[in-house]
DNA sequence: TCTGGGGTCCTAGGACCC
DNA sequence: TCTGGGGTCCTAGGACCC
């Protein structure tokens, strides 16, 4: 029995979900910028064009942004959150079995679909989900999740594919691996292309025909794993349920450099209750946590400072009030006072689930209490949206907000930005 | 002036134990 | 010149992904 997957992937998904809403934006270049605006993070065929890169600070292409007429939008997760379940929704219709592996991409399992016209059937999701929700998506199948992943790159990029492609045929197969630059290949990155190629190894087709111990030796199992994927050999299974996360990090840039320790923590205390609240929507708690703060890292020599401090918890919490507790005793013992900061953050380390917590015997805390009011603040938050309960910690100004010049409505979330369009 | 954020897995090497 | 051998755990660093 062959496996058969099928990958899908929103095409410039956060730039397909500004034109969504903005039908006036088709047919113009447009870009999504990271938080704070800094760099383009996603891009439409027309910026591409323009020769707009990924992850380039949008300060360096002023010029060409203006002349061009480029629409430039901050990210705006609320509504592409938003939009990806919806796609999820579509999908789900396609196959029993869906995993979400990004927010832009699904894995489709296809295992018993053999019998059907798979290249009507991969070009029907296509076409549902554009007519549905407005967005364009590619779709690959292949009898594995790499081969998936490369037969959905080809179909993005190929007009004469139009975004479908189906490998089932080893002729397609072979025709497509040589096509395809070992470095394009899912799980192999940049280093690890330029190591091949001073082997010899230059495209898919090459590292396909390697040795196992040639993989091995060079990119570990995680790599034998990829070419035995690219022989056709399904080592890669669909994670139909995400795993609870092992590490959870909230962390961002501020808008402006500051230099003093409350507004740093102020930062850090709003950045300690958005991680306690994906801690606990997962259902674990923290054993650790390290938090960090520092300068921009371009700064002049003496104007850089970065330094983090990890604290270990005798019981494994979600308090909020414990977690800020620890957390501004830890900024203090690394905060140096005359330094411009930009940014500060944390990371939830250790996480357990809640059901296997062991109780420390020293344990000072209330934790019935504390549950109980950890539960009535997410239900709060729940209904009147993040900042409706507040830690005085937090303050009222934020001067250190993010900068988001060019934010979208969420139009699909909030009633006032629908109204407001309309 | 302006430069993102959030994850995972694997390996090598040191500490420690018997 | 001699200076065991093997196992486990932890951490740092390197690689990857979106």
């Amino acid at each position: 029995m062959t496996s058969l997957f099928a990958l899908v992937d929103c095409n410039n998904f956060y730039a397909s979900c500004e034109r969504v809403f903005n039908p006036t934006l088709e047919g113009n270049p447009i870009v999504v910028l990271s938080n704070n605006d800094g760099c383009i993070i996603a891009r439409s065929n027309e910026a591409k064009e323009l020769g707009l890169k990924m992850g380039q600070p949008l300060f360096e292409v002023r010029e060409l942004v203006e002349k061009h007429r480029v629409q430039v939008f901050s990210s705006n997760y609320e509504l592409y959150g938003d939009m990806s379940a919806r796609v999820v929704e579509t999908l789900s219709r396609f196959s029993p079995h869906v995993e979400v592996y990004s927010i832009d991409e699904s894995f489709l399992d296809l295992g018993n679909f053999f019998q059907v016209d798979l290249p009507a059937y991969a070009r029907e999701i296509r076409e549902t989900v554009r007519q549905w929700l407005g967005m364009p998506v590619a779709v690959g199948v292949a009898p594995t999740k790499t081969l998936a992943k490369l037969a959905n790159r080809i179909a993005k990029k190929s007009p004469k594919a139009d975004g479908v492609l189906v490998l089932t045929e080893e002729r397609h197969i072979e025709a497509a691996l040589k096509r395809t630059a070992a470095g394009d290949v899912w799980g192999i990155g940049g280093r690890y292309a330029r190591k091949l190629a001073g082997l010899g190894v230059h495209t898919a087709w090459d590292l396909r025909h390697v040795t196992d111990a040639f993989a091995k030796k060079h990119l570990t199992v995680a790599g034998l794993r990829t070419v035995r994927e690219l022989r056709g050999e399904a080592c890669i299974d669909l994670e139909l349920v995400p795993a609870a996360k092992q590490n959870i990090c909230t962390s961002r840039s501020f808008g402006v450099g500051i230099y003093e320790l409350e507004e740093v923590a102020e930062a850090l205390t709003t950045y300690v209750v958005r991680c306690a609240t994906k801690l606990r929507r997962q259902q674990s708690k923290a054993g650790a946590m390290t938090v960090f703060a520092m300068t921009s890292r371009f700064g002049a020599e003496g104007e850089t400072y970065a330094n983090c401090r990890t604290v270990t918890f005798d019981t494994p919490t979600d308090s909020e009030p414990e977690l800020i507790r620890h957390a501004l005793k830890a900024l203090r013992e690394i905060f140096r006072p005359g330094f411009r900061y930009r940014k500060t953050g944390l990371l939830l380390l250790d996480l357990v689930p809640n059901s296997s917590v062991q109780l420390s015997l020293l344990d000072t805390v209330d934790r019935e209490k504390h549950a109980q009011l950890m539960q009535a603040l997410d239900g709060l938050r729940e209904r009147f949206g993040h900042g409706a309960v507040r830690y005085g910690a937090q303050g009222t100004e934020q001067t250190w907000g993010q900068r988001q010049e060019h934010l979208s409505p969420c139009y699909t979330t909030r009633l006032e930005d629908l109204l407001r369009v309309r």
